[in-house]
Parts: structure tokens; sequence; C-alpha cells
DNA sequence: CGATATACCTTGACATATGAGGTATATCGT
DNA sequence: ACGATATACCTCATATGTCAAGGTATATCG
């Protein structure tokens, strides 16, 4: 099984903003890095990443530029900027809120 | 911080099913429900909660009838299906995967 | 006897993920 | 040399679920 749509809605942004907190790096790499991290388990849709860059950038929590060496030039980069840092912060807490939350919400059947 | 609705998307049947898998009830008593075990951190709109029982009864998911008793017999029960029952387990799993992907993604900011 | 809680419901608006489509270069095997 | 595949970007229309706003009615409590 691998995570619906309806359950990623919501994450994109952090997971976003995660991979861009260890460094500057363009969208294709970042979906090659979500997929390896989670084992295949996670992957964006093309559509899903590029809208998602343009609501980040709009919101201000990340900048573009292109790249300037031969190969990467046709790459877009991109750089979490500090509103994008603390937007982080935010997601990375309402997470724990949000696993807690369902945990005591939906956990109870393991134990019967 | 509170749940975002975005964040909530997607989990509301799962939610609503592992109420009823305690026992047939109703939307109102699923909410007060909800909103006591999350400390108030987690509850449904109205119109939220009764889109979602109209889903989950066009999916098979459950079933309803309306209360029998004097003051209850305003109140809509609900109860979960077998095919309701194999959803839970499925929504379970999938929370488990969910939790570890994301935990994986978000959770590296806390280790610095 | 007025305010509040209980209890149900519908409709339209909104945001996000995605399918489907498009463009172009680089790399690799044969 | 060249076809297939990977890399790398983008747009548009659509589907779906949450919610704000609105409505109705009974029960309870001060």
């Amino acid at each position: 099984m691998s995570i619906s749509p309806d359950i990623l809605r919501g994450h994109t942004d952090a997971i976003i903003l995660a991979q861009l907190a260890e460094g500057d790096t363009y969208g294709y790499a970042i979906n090659k890095a979500v997929q390896q991290r989670t084992g295949g388990a996670l992957g964006f849709k093309e559509a899903t990443l590029y809208t998602a860059f343009k609501r980040l950038e709009q919101n201000g929590l990340i900048t573009a530029y292109w790249g300037e060496d031969g190969p990467g030039a046709r790459r877009r980069y991109y750089a979490v900027t500090e509103a994008g840092r603390a937007q982080l912060t935010a997601d990375i807490q309402e997470w724990n809120e949000t696993r807690a939350v369902l945990d005591a919400l939906l956990t109870y059947k393991e134990e019967q």
C-alpha cells in the first residue's frame, strides 16, 4: 500500500521545505530523494510538485533561480527563505500533534 | 495549534469508522467523543461530519437507522458494516505507513 | 421563559492533488 | 549512428473533501 492523495494533502509543502532545509536543490532531485528516503512508499506526481513550488514561491517560503553550470543549466533550483524555515518548524510541530491525535483515535484496535 | 483542514483530509472516514467499531452511535456523540479523546485538538465541523456519513453510506461502509426511544428518536444512528471494518483495518495500516514515512522525512530537524 | 445545548441537514465556495498533455536535452546500449 | 530511456521543466482541466453559512426543531437549565 502507498500513501493516498488525500493523506498526502497538506504535507507536500512541509516535505519540500524539509528537503530544501538541507540545501538548495531542484524539483527532480527532490522527488528522487523523497522516493529513496521512503523506500518508494511516497513520491510526488510532477503536477503536484510544480504546483507546490509555485505556491511556496508565491507565499514567500522559497526563492528560485536557474542553474548556471553546463548540463545543470536547465535545472531550476530552490532555496528556503527565513519565512520558509519558520513554516517548516510550525509544520513539524503540527505533524507531532497530528501523530498524537491519530494514534489516540486509531490505534486502539491493535490492542484487541 | 490545532489540526488544519488539509491535514484532517483523508483521515475523517477512518476516525468515524474507528468510533463506530466500538458500537453504534450517532453524529453528535461521535464528534463529542473525538473532541474529548483529543483534548479538544480535533473536532469535526458539522458539514464535514454529515458529508462523511453520506459518503460512507454510499460506499457501503456504514448503515443508518433512526433511534426508537423517546428523546433519542431524533438521532440517526450508524453501524459499521463488514466492508467498513475491512476498510478501517486498511486505514490503520495506511496510517502506520504514513507515520513512518513522515517521521523519516520531517523529524530529522529535531536531531540538530 | 429565554438562553443554551442537543441534533439533524443542504448548498456553494475553495484549495490541493492529479491525469493528461506538451517540450527539450542527456545518456546508454547495441 | 540511433533508438530508447532518463532527466528536467511546465500548463490546464478535473475531482475530491473540508468548510462557511444558512436552515429546522426539540430538550434542558437557570
